[in-house]
DNA sequence: CTGATTTCTTAACCTGAGTTAATGCCCACC
DNA sequence: GGTGGGCATTAACTCAGGTTAAGAAATCAG
């Protein structure tokens, strides 16, 4: 049930068994359908997502096109910072692809962890950071390549992503219309 | 020299007179002149850089382009975290663009300080908490919004920023080029 | 197995922004 | 007080990507 979060965790902090128990008891575990809403507009997110498995999206809506911000698959997690931090009202969707099944951790369990045992404020930074690396890998790819170079950047860097996702949520990820994905692969598959 | 870092800090932790001194320890204060870079591309980033006084911007250098990632005013905080946190040489440039006045402090004293008191932690958390808010709110106006849209939600949002900073260097900033910004700023005045 | 739905591709047309280059303005500095 | 360089604007042209719509292919549910 969490020893995929268990030992994901021992890899940034070392625990005694009883810390260990004590984290525990704050996680559930929750099944989700594919396509069910995990988070939506206008919720508040209070928790933080970890993938046991399946697959996550979060996207945003605007003008009534989704625009995807990221897949979350095996072993990550998930959180809106921005409504976690501030407890303001979320501008994303999360969404599950797949059949999954993810573990929620409350983001008040969270901060009381940080008080009972201080140690996991380093887990806390952790977090933040990679938060950070993820959005910053997406925002860099956004700004600085054409859309054909972040199509093949995501082909060689998450090659899985093209086995679970279908295209016109990969479109929207890379920030242009399925059509547009489209010429881009016709245009490749020629040039080759 | 430090009271604008330690006001910043003191909202953050309680920290008692020894823990302050111990802090400033780490801490030291660098001027720049303006159009210096504080960090090149290819260099690694082993500092925080806190503004004392000035402005600092950072870009990418692509195909010749300088693209624009944020601009920094006196009591913020700029770390290039992916260097940082990675020790790979940075992608990113950051100038000032103005005479500067900044105070740096290495990562290897900060996770000493981690280690030496340790609710310094949270301190590092919520730096990085804040660098993720700060990059999510450029990423999601990149990505939601049309270029017009960016250019007055800056105007409302930070207006200081066109009173401080080059035109050219805010076209940057909101990912056009310059004639492309002068169409804009065009076109709104004729509709108004 | 079959009809329905979702997904992908293609075509035609349109548009916002890139590119390049020319012009004029401003102001910093000699 | 001139002058040279940096900066903003404008025009003309190009093009990647958006939009819409239609059809083909794949997938799913009953």
């Amino acid at each position: 049930m969490f020893e995929q979060i268990i030992s994901q965790l021992g890899h940034i902090l070392p625990l005694h068994e009883e810390e260990v128990q004590h984290f525990i008891s704050k996680l559930q575990v929750k099944q989700v359908d594919k396509k069910e809403m995990v988070l939506q507009e206008g919720d508040i997110c209070k928790h933080a997502y970890f993938v046991n498995k399946g697959c996550l999206r979060y996207f945003y809506n605007v003008d009534g096109q989704e625009n995807t911000g990221q897949f979350f698959f095996e072993n990550n997690w998930y959180t809106d910072y921005e409504s976690y931090l501030l407890g303001k009202p979320s501008k994303q969707n999360v969404e599950a692809l797949e059949k999954s099944e993810i573990v929620l951790l409350a983001k008040s369990d969270l901060h009381q962890l940080f008080v009972d045992i201080p140690k996991f404020e380093k887990f806390g930074r952790i977090m933040a950071e990679n938060a950070f690396l993820g959005l910053r890998n997406k925002s860099e790819m956004l700004t600085n390549q054409t859309a054909e170079e972040r199509y093949l950047n995501l082909i060689k860097e998450r090659p899985k992503v093209f086995e679970r996702v279908p295209q016109h949520y990969i479109a929207s990820y890379l920030g242009i219309q399925p059509p547009s994905l489209s010429r881009i692969r016709k245009r490749l598959a020629e040039s080759r």
